[in-house]
DNA sequence: CTATACTTATTTGCATACAATTAATTCAAA
DNA sequence: TTTGAATTAATTGTATGCAAATAAGTATAG
């Protein structure tokens, strides 16, 4: 009764023997538990990610943001025109280098913060992970990202 | 020089207190890394760990690999489609029952897979990730997968 | 100074993700 | 048995992600 079992010649590209996979489902299934909290905020995943960046600091340039979110100016110019168009945000070039795009929160991006605060309360009512595990999860998903080559 | 604080009212909204965020960021950079071992075979991430189903297990219904993936149907079907037109795979109704689409690898598609064992191999050198901590964030990347509701 | 290299953001094209709707088929209750 | 409910994929529309090419501004070597 010789099954297959776990180290046969092709057992690397099993989906159960990857780490890659399970990162890439847990991803999607949280990110997508934020839409009923987002959604009537007029916010997605991604638009609110960059709004705790300007709620932390108030203004920061495309190349900034990208740095801390880890995504380029190409996901990211349409992503601010929409932050922009709802009025939260405001762009203008920088003065000292017109290369430069700065990003500034609005009055209205500012009140949006108090409604926001209830977003990551209701997600992690979703998430029934133990502390010290959330918290080993954190610090291995942190060490994973110095970890990647270049 | 009461600088803001961690615990501030606005702590829970700032990026570095949220799990969602470098899951959401890490799972970004490590499907990145497939891309240059990917092209040459023609695949794209999403589409290599449909295959990873069929080399498993030759046939598959649309809805069992949409639960392997946690994908549904809106984004299986392009990418099967693009796997049938590579003749990577072959689609057809079940006789027994019409709603169902079966999906199931194809001579070239078999081949295939001699090429893709290099994959793990070479983006597992990518990532400077100690064995035990590996198998730690897998364990609780899974157990996250569980553990979110519905 | 000036031509060239570099930096920054935008644009373009392609492939997802996913919610919502639709279409076809099967099931199941009255 | 017949009709309404449920199941399964496909379709539609919106919003990313990202690579590659482009455009505009800045720095720098000679």
């Amino acid at each position: 009764m010789a099954e297959q079992i776990s180290d046969c010649k092709y057992s690397a590209l099993r989906l159960e023997n990857q780490l890659c996979f399970p990162l890439y489902a847990a991803s999607r299934e949280v990110v997508k538990r934020y839409r009923p909290y987002l959604d009537p905020l007029g916010l997605t995943y991604t638009q609110y990610i960059a709004m705790m960046v300007f709620w932390e600091q108030r203004k920061c340039s495309v190349k900034e943001l990208g740095e801390k979110l880890y995504l380029d100016s190409g996901t990211l110019t349409p992503v601010l025109k929409s932050l922009e168009a709802k009025g939260f945000v405001r762009r203008y070039r920088s003065t000292e280098d017109e290369r430069v795009l700065i990003v500034e929160v609005t009055e209205a991006g500012e009140q949006l913060r108090d409604l926001a605060l209830e977003v990551p309360k209701n997600v992690g009512g979703c998430i029934h992970l133990e502390d010290d595990e959330a918290a080993e999860l954190y610090r291995l998903l942190y060490k994973l990202l110095g970890a990647i080559e270049e």
